[in-house]
DNA sequence: GTCTATACTAGGATAGAC
DNA sequence: GTCTATCCTAGTATAGAC
């Protein structure tokens, strides 16, 4: 009975944090209007402000879904027994993929991080964010124990770990400037993206020769 | 008289721009007040209406300003004798140092392609914003034309060469999210970040062995 | 050319009906 | 739990003084 009364909580939750990422998604954090996710949802906004204190409430929950799910997904390539070669390929795949599939919520999460920079926080505010940074700084740092391996192990060209990962995730990221879905069936765009970056990315990696 | 009459407006202008760059920077495009440009520049609003339209027109002007700025520093390298090898490093470090030292006004053109995904633009926004998007396109298109040039002669790797300049202009633009100058004196701190990160970023395009 | 004062609107948030 | 009605603030933009 509590039980399901709690899930039917999170999964109202759920659909209202997944309208909020698109709108944010569209048009920033400051330009969303509550009105219009409330309209997205066929509601009006007495809705949301049923299940969130207010805007930026809603705004970090959608931060924390993605991250959450990111990470998620990405502990078990981690975890696995392969090399770092192998390991980083997996993961740089894993990573566009969840780029690709999940456009609004990387998007979105991205932005949570341009809020960072933004000073107009209260101190519990303070407070996730710093958390959400916290999580990102984790899921990173995945990437980094991968790339110091494969230089102690000699497999990746010496270099400054901290940078070089900063910029393979800045390669990807970068995507969510400019990749748009094109159409349902298209999974191919998606495809040749994924390829080819994932070459590019390893190429700059491994040592050759 | 005429003329130093003009350069006296746009000297103002650019006063204006400046400040602006630096509030659309901390806090994006929605949430800068002109009252807060205003304030940068110890004055009202009042000023800043007197030479602009609008939000919008002094945004754009931040955008213009970058761009024009960016292909004018990138030109001459372009058109240099060197070979491909030699001239994308050129070229990659130039646009590391372009972020590096101009970091509002690269954060805030950033933005203006955000705003290309907003619809909320009038017919003359769109036409100007559009302007903008193709000169960015032709920037992205001097890295190209170099990296197709590479594949040509086997001097890099064949791949997709738009999905790889997307990829390596990708690894530097994100450092718009990450890098933060640390006080004055500092410049080792974005040497370091140069030579690593173009480091990395040719060795992923440069055919070894 | 810049200021002060003010008109006007959008939108965040809440109260109370249902 | 969701809606309608309303309050209230912030901020764009303009008018008119200086």
């Amino acid at each position: 009975m509590a039980d399901s009364r709690n899930r039917d909580q999170r999964d109202n939750r759920l659909e209202i944090v997944e309208a909020a990422a698109q709108a944010f998604m569209r048009e920033g954090f400051a330009s969303t209007s509550v009105d219009h996710i409330a309209h997205l949802l066929g509601s009006t906004k007495g809705r949301v402000y049923y299940y969130f204190k207010n805007k930026t409430e809603l705004f970090f929950a959608v931060h924390e879904e993605t991250i959450n799910t990111n990470l998620a997904h990405m502990l078990p390539l981690v975890e696995a027994q392969d090399g770092p070669v192998e390991k980083m390929e997996k993961m740089v795949g894993r990573h566009i993929d969840a780029i690709l599939q999940r456009l609004p919520f990387q998007r979105v999460s991205l932005m949570g991080l341009e809020m960072q920079i933004i000073g107009r926080t209260t101190p519990e505010e303070r407070e996730i964010l710093d958390g959400l940074i916290q999580r990102y700084r984790e899921y990173e740092g995945l990437f980094l124990g991968v790339v110091e391996q494969g230089m102690q192990d000699g497999l990746f060209e010496k270099g400054d770990a901290s940078i070089i990962v900063k910029s393979i995730l800045g390669a990807m990221n970068w995507m969510i400037m400019w990749y748009r879905p094109r159409g349902e069936g298209d999974d191919k765009h998606g495809q040749r993206i994924r390829k080819s970056m994932t070459e590019y990315v390893m190429n700059g990696l491994v040592k050759k020769g």
